[in-house]
DNA sequence: CTGAAAGCGCTAACAA
DNA sequence: TTGTTAGCGCTTTCAG
C-alpha cells in the first residue's frame, strides 16, 4: 500500500544494515555478535548502521537456526484468587525479569486452572512449539512429576523450594522458609512463650512441609514440647478453622505459615474474647501489604522474593547455556510488630 | 552425534510427517491448516502421521512468513510489592489465558521497575524483536502515551480501564468501577448515612479518577453534599494518612477505592477510639482474600477480573486478526459484610 | 579479513 | 487435486 513512503521498510532486516554499512550480511552478523573475523573499524561502522536503523535481529530467525527460543516459561496451576494473595510471586517475577533482560530472553506466563494435568499440558505445549528453552517450577509438591516431565521434554528446569531439595537432578533455588519459622519461634520463646501452636499450609507442598518441620525443630531446640498444629491450606477459611481448633488447646502463641491465615486467625481469636497480643501472640509469613496496617500490626516473616527470582533466573539461564553456577538462597527476615508480646503472667 | 539412535529425530519437522504420510511438505501444510487442495482421504492420512509423530508446527518458522509472533505482551511498570496486593491482576491473567489457548498464542509478561520510560522500552523491545503481535495496557494514566507508542510500533492494543474511554482509537475493555462505587454509596445512603467521605487512589490513573467521579455523582444523585475526600495512593500508608485527615471532618462513613486502604483506615479508626461499624462504616474495593476475614469483615466491591481478562483477550485477538467484535464490560458487585451499619443515632 | 551461499521449518505461489 | 519451489531473516560454513 504505502510502500513508497520514502526510506527503509518499517522493520529493517539485516540486509538493510549491511547495505547501509556497505558490507555483507555475514559481516553484520559477526560484528554484532562479537565474533572474530571483522576488523574493529568495520565493526564500529556496522554498529552505527544498526543503531541508525534501530535494528534488532528477529528472534524467530535466530530461533530457527540455533533451536533456541530465547524465552523461558512459567506455568502456574493455581486458583487465580489464590495467586493474588501471594506477594512472593510478584516479587519473584520482578527478580526474574532483571536477569532475563540481560540474556535477551523473555518470560512466557501461563496461568492454567488447577490440576496437575492442566499444568503438565501447559509445559508440553510450550515445549512442543519450541516456545521456551527452560522453565521455572513453583509450588513444588512432595511427589512432583514435573521434574521428570521437563527432562523428558528436553527443557532446562529450576525449581523454587526449600533449600537443598533435589528432584531428579533438577536444581533448587532455596527459599529458607525454615529459617523464618525458626526465628519466629525463637522470638516467641524469648518472650517467655512455651505453648506455641502452628498452623501449617497445605501438607502436599514442599514449602509447607518444610515450615512445619522447622517449627518442630525449633520447638525441640528450645526444649519445648511440640504443641498442637493444624492445616490451614493457605486460605482464610482454613486459617480460621485451624485457629478455632487450636484455641481449645489454650496456646499462648500461634505461628502461621502465611499472613492470610494469621489474619483470619486474629479475627477468630478476637471473637473468642481474646486480646492480641495480651492473651495470644500471633505471627504470620509473607509480610503482605496489609500486615503492617492491621490492628495490631502483624509480626511476620518477610522473604526477599526479588532475590529469589533473580537467583532462579540466573541459574536457569546458566543451565540453558551450559554454564555452571552455584545457587544462592537468600534468607528471610522476621519483622517484629505488635501482634506478639509476653504471654499472660497468669500461666 | 547420536543420530542413529534408531527412529525419528527428537523434534519432528514437517518433512518427517510428509515422509511418513507419503506426500510432500506442501500437502501437509495444506492438510493441517484446513485449506482446500487436499483430498479428504489424504488429509486424514496426514493427520494420522502428524499425530503419530506428535508433531506441532514450529512457531518460529510460522512467525517468519506470516510475520506473526503468535504471542501478546503485557508490560507492567509497577513496584513488585504493589503488584501483589491486586487480586484483579491475577484473575485478569487467568481470564486472558483461556482465550489465548484457543488462539494458539501465549502471553509474554514483562515486569519492569517503575517509570514510564522503562515501560515504553519494554514494549519497544518486544516489538522490535517481533516477539508479540499485540499488547494489553493496564493502569492507564490520564495522559498516557502508550496508545500512541503502540500504534507507532505497529502493535495491536487493548486497554483495560473505565468503560467507554478511548485514546487514539485504542479500544477499552471497560471495568465498571464506577458502578461499584455507586452501589457502595447507595448502600450507605440507604442505611441513613449522609456524611460519606471518600479515599481515592492515585489521581493520575484513569481507574482512580473514575471512582472518584462515581462517588461524586452518586452523592449528588442522593441529594447529599459531596463530602471530603483525600488521596491514599492505593497504599496502606496512604490510606491511613487519608483516613486521619478525613476523620477530622467527622464522617459517618468512608468509601475507599481499595481494600488495602480500607484495612489501614480501619486500624486508624480503631486507634482513634471509634468502633466499626457502630461509629463509622467502611467500604473497600477489590475483595482481597483478607477482606472476608477481618474483624469486622469488610464490605467491599468485587469485580470479575477473569471476565475482564477474557474480554480483553478476545478483543485483542480480534484486532490482530482484523476481526470485529463488540467489547463487553462486566459489572462489579457489592459484597455487604460487617463493616457497614446504620450511622450512630446521635448524629 | 571479507563476501557468497546454504539452510533452519514452514507457507504460498506455482507448475504438473 | 497434487508435488515442487522459492523464499521469510538470520547464522555459519566455505572460498576468495
Amino acid at each position: 500500500m504505502d510502500e513508497q513512503s520514502g526510506g527503509a521498510p518499517a522493520t529493517p532486516t539485516i540486509a538493510d544494515v549491511a547495505r547501509l554499512a556497505g558490507v555483507s550480511k555475514g559481516a553484520v552478523s559477526l560484528a554484532l555478535n562479537d565474533k572474530p573475523g571483522v576488523s574493529e573499524e568495520t565493526r564500529q561502522r556496522i554498529r552505527e548502521a544498526a543503531e541508525t536503523l534501530n535494528w534488532r535481529p528477529s528472534i524467530h530467525a535466530r530461533a530457527m537456526l540455533r533451536s533456541r527460543a530465547f524465552a523461558v516459561g512459567l506455568v502456574l496451576a493455581r486458583d487465580p484468587r489464590h495467586l493474588a494473595l501471594d506477594p512472593f510471586f510478584a516479587g519473584f517475577l520482578g527478580g526474574v525479569q532483571t536477569v532475563l533482560a540481560d540474556s535477551n530472553s523473555v518470560l512466557v506466563l501461563q496461568v492454567v486452572g488447577q490440576g496437575e494435568e492442566a499444568e503438565a499440558e501447559g509445559y508440553r505445549r510450550l515445549a512442543r512449539e519450541r516456545r521456551i528453552d527452560g522453565a521455572f517450577l513453583l509450588d513444588v509438591r512432595t511427589d512432583d512429576r514435573r521434574p521428570a516431565l521437563l527432562r523428558e521434554l528436553g527443557l532446562a528446569a529450576v525449581a523454587v523450594g526449600p533449600d537443598g531439595a533435589d528432584y531428579d537432578g533438577t536444581p533448587f533455588v532455596g527459599v529458607r522458609d525454615g529459617d523464618g519459622i525458626r526465628d519466629a519461634v525463637e522470638h516467641l520463646a524469648g518472650l517467655g512463650h512455651r505453648r506455641i501452636a502452628f498452623v501449617e499450609g497445605a501438607p502436599a507442598y514442599l514449602h509447607s512441609a518444610s515450615r512445619l518441620a522447622a517449627w518442630r525443630d525449633a520447638m525441640r531446640a528450645h526444649g519445648l514440647p511440640a504443641g498442637p498444629h493444624a492445616a490451614g491450606h493457605f486460605t482464610g477459611e482454613g486459617g480460621a478453622a485451624a485457629t478455632r481448633l487450636l484455641l481449645e488447646r489454650r496456646p499462648t502463641a500461634i505461628v502461621y505459615a502465611s499472613d492470610l491465615m494469621a489474619i483470619a486467625g486474629m479475627s477468630v481469636a478476637r471473637e473468642a474474647g481474646l486480646d492480641v497480643p495480651a492473651d495470644l501472640s500471633l505471627t504470620g509469613f509473607d509480610d503482605n501489604p496489609e500486615a503492617a496496617h492491621l490492628h495490631p500490626p502483624l509480626t511476620t516473616v518477610r522473604q526477599d522474593p526479588v532475590a529469589v527470582g533473580a537467583a532462579a533466573a540466573e541459574l536457569l539461564m546458566a543451565r540453558i547455556d551450559g554454564r555452571r553456577v552455584t545457587p544462592v538462597s537468600p534468607s528471610p527476615r522476621l519483622i517484629v510488630r505488635g501482634s506478639t508480646a509476653a504471654p499472660p503472667a497468669a500461666r
